[in-house]
DNA sequence: ATTAAGCTGTTACATTTATCACAATCTTTT
DNA sequence: AAAAGATTGTGATAAATGTAACAGCTTAAT
């Protein structure tokens, strides 16, 4: 590691949590800690969804997979961030699998404790909702982008959301993207081949509007790549990967 | 309207909600009642989101329009249903516009009359999330089902949805698609321009998948449009427009 | 009954995206 | 330091999808 890949990783990022301190403290009795090491799985699909994962360190990506091997990567989560689903029915599954990015530490709730809480706590209940509503929010914002503006406007979306979920700024206004990204990852968040992925990425760079350096994404033209997607500057906390 | 359009017109569609009896008494306290004619809007993007809205009658389509004039339908809904964004911000606008297809009967609640609720019935606040888990369920479906097989993915796994949303069962295993959809309508639903819709189905046609009755769209091979979009047989209640 | 408007079907052609194949580069392991 | 493995870059080609233009058909309006 480098000097500047040391500083890069330092950074906190951004986290812009629903849930009150008192909801956290609340939270915290109830919840119990475990470790996950990198490419562990805390979930797979089709396992029980009778739980809610609080991630207090470490990445978790979430992640469809298909027979033929392809990959969809529907989110990158970071600490802070809450992760799982609340289920309608009982003895549901989940869609997803949920796998660790980095070594984490996650503070693990059950679904049953949670309800019970939730009945007493109007501000833990209310706090939930806004949690819940949140997330939706993105995964309708990033719907929208993966399919109103090609792959282009998928790709240029996501590399807005990545900026904001994981940028430091730069000095000159535009950002780091603090994880190193493989086009093979990026090409999996948006559904298009690696190659194509590459192909965009050169054509930003040619325009500038994005550069690499020691490895890392930096987003320089941030209004470019806005204009790509059609960007409409969602509120920051849905703006996010 | 023919004898056969008639009947289609008259049947209930299998609606789950996940509201209580009880929870529902409780809102029907609290909505009050508006008449939306066909093509008005409940409401626009832009509009504060103080607001929820239970459908009682008619349906219900909400989208997202580009400057061009490019449309892209996210949901359409109907009688049973509850619709709108319970919000984690203070003064939050609508991400989308509700429009409505067919004349309907809406019972409107308040954001803020909803919130006090929850504090005080826990049974209500339950139901409340296991609504927005339900809806974000269907939205993160959708999203894969949009982005991982292409457009003839998309469009096989919007009949199922479709024929499972309003499908009246036919005699030899098919769906009756109870709602007159034009090609450009299925087109703004996957993201596609409306040759293609034709091109695609036709297709669909030829392998006997889907045919045309009296202007409705037949399923005819489910199996087969589910082997389109890899369809996983997601439970009813997420498999829907 | 006639007109107008909107929807469908179908061409030819352009653009976008995927596929395949392979070389070049960078990283990690031995 | 060398080898193995992963990632990136790029060209040739194929497949998917969009665009434009227009004829025929259906439905709604006059």
């Amino acid at each position: 590691m480098t000097d500047t890949q040391t500083s890069l990783e330092q950074v906190l990022p951004g986290n812009t949590s629903v849930f009150s301190e008192d909801t956290l403290a609340i939270l915290r009795e109830i919840m119990y800690e475990q470790k996950f090491p990198v490419g562990s799985r805390l979930y797979w699909e089709g396992d029980t969804a009778d739980k809610l994962y609080y991630l207090k360190s470490g990445r978790v990506k979430i992640t469809k997979s298909t027979d033929e091997g392809k990959e969809l990567i529907l989110y990158m989560h970071q600490a802070g961030d809450m992760l799982g689903q609340i289920d309608p029915f009982h003895n549901s599954r989940q869609a997803f699998s949920a796998s660790a990015m980095e070594d984490c530490t996650v503070g693990i709730l059950q679904q049953s404790d949670l309800e019970i809480l939730i009945w007493q706590h109007g501000e833990l209940a209310i706090d939930f909702m806004k949690w819940m509503g949140l997330t939706h929010r993105v995964t309708q914002a990033k719907f929208r982008d993966m399919v109103m503006y090609g792959k282009p406007g998928a790709l240029c979306s996501t590399l807005l959301r990545l900026a904001h979920t994981y940028g430091r700024r730069t000095d000159n206004g535009g950002y780091v993207i603090t994880k190193k990204l493989t086009h093979s990852e990026l090409s999996d968040m948006i559904g298009a081949t690696r190659e194509s992925v590459n192909r965009m990425l050169n054509d930003l760079r040619k325009k500038d509007a994005v550069d690499y350096e020691n490895g890392y994404i930096v987003v320089r033209d941030e209004e470019y790549l806005q204009s790509v997607c059609h960007c409409e500057s969602c509120p920051n906390a849905v703006c996010r990967v």
